[in-house]
DNA sequence: ACCTGAACACCGTTCAAGT
DNA sequence: ACCTGAACACCGTTCAAGT
């Protein structure tokens, strides 16, 4: 039909919108900073824009250049994931000692919901990325901030084996609320940032009597409370995983 | 590569001599036919070996030729999830009659559940793919299946607003379980079916005494236990949402 | 009516060469 | 030491042309 007009090759001029970050000079290319410009990249234009080439031209240098840092394009995909979550060790609501465990598990779950929201097009990644082991869950997939949330419960009182089984819950907690919260915000920008074409062709709902009559309550964002209330119900059953 | 042995059979010369009789029949191309083919190159090499090319030479065709069935890769990519959840009506597990909104869910929850790990590849597509409107959510993002959601649960006595509450719940519990569990059996496909090197290089764990000793239990499997429980634990859950 | 050949713009990645 | 130019093998997609 039409032209994509954010498909790879509309354009160009999308670049120019990003400002390189350091124009010409550069002080130094480094990994750290090339992964700085692929997340600004992805959280402005989607996943799709992420190109070596582009990464590259933002940052002043050749795509090539980018290979003496990281060893191609999956690395940065890794390299990119692991940023984004260790966003949460500069996050003083988490990053702190805490009362109890509820405590905790309040602020590392509000503080992985804060980075999702801030990200919502680099969230998919995080929840699909092959972890480093099979026993590594999204969205806490980090070893370290494993370590830390099986020390904190242990701590607390639970015994091994329930710290892990409440690492699982709690995984597949965030993973659920949150990729469905930033999927419904729109992530991985599907076709065009077009006309919006109003919550679905109305002749679509024509078939479906009981949709066409919730569609308002269905539309309506609650995400926020369903997410306290989730994680609210969450906590007392982990509570019952404790005495074991 | 090397070409694929249970492609249709025969040149398609066959084809030439035996005008189409039955579309669909052996070489008459068509819409079903190419996502099908889709499918099963996902299904055995991952997401990343999907090709427009690859595709076509499966079917014994040009790739171009598959531009006249369907208008480009997104609109492959939304078809392929359309098929692969419209699977659930082919399952008499679950297109069925139910004596009450439990066994349903039950019923649904588990259909999903081997959608999923019959298609751990395409399953990350199904819970990242932008869906038709909103408030349609991953995994279960036909408006048929939403419709027939509502209302088994709105006949049982849901009122409109707790049936709402109930898809939205259910929706957050299966994507965050079976993506974590599709997932850890090695999704997405990472580099390569290269050399296994083993569960994590234990020179990071040095780092984690906590992850070192309960490695082994991370590393049990429990997902199908799990599942049953988390699962029970929310049908109780919607059940207080029942009488609002 | 249905498919193809050739072409285009864009990819990731390599490697020898430039500075 | 750090980056680039040129090249290669692959993409998705178009369009006019073949049968």
């Amino acid at each position: 039909m039409v032209v994509d007009p954010d498909s790879p090759q509309g354009r160009g001029d999308a670049a120019a919108v990003l400002p390189a970050v350091r124009p010409g000079a550069g002080g130094g290319l480094d990994r750290r900073r090339i992964l700085g410009a692929a997340i600004e990249i992805i959280d402005t234009d989607g996943l799709r824009a992420l190109t070596m080439r582009r990464v590259g031209s933002r940052l002043g240098v050749e795509a090539m250049a980018i290979y003496h840092y990281i060893p191609g394009r999956e690395a940065m995909l890794d390299g990119i994931v692991e940023v984004v979550i260790d966003e949460l060790y500069g996050d003083p609501d988490v990053y702190l000692a805490h009362p109890d465990w509820q405590e905790y598990l309040q602020r590392l779950a509000h503080g992985v919901r804060r980075i999702a929201l801030a990200h919502p097009e680099v969230f998919p990644l995080i929840a699909t990325r092959p972890p480093a082991a099979p026993w590594v869950r999204p969205p806490l997939r980090s070893l370290r901030w494993m370590e830390s949330f099986l020390h904190t419960l242990i701590d607390c009182g639970f015994s091994d084996r329930a710290a892990v089984a409440a690492y699982q819950a709690f995984s597949s907690f965030l993973l659920g609320h949150l990729l469905l919260e930033v999927s419904a915000q729109g992530a991985d920008i599907g076709p065009i940032p077009e006309a919006d074409p109003g919550p679905v062709k109305p002749a679509d709902l024509d078939e479906y009597p009981l949709l066409q009559r919730l569609s308002p309550q269905l539309a309506e964002d609650h995400s926020a409370e369903e997410f306290e209330e989730s994680l609210e119900t969450l906590l007392n059953r982990l509570e019952t995983f404790g005495k074991d």
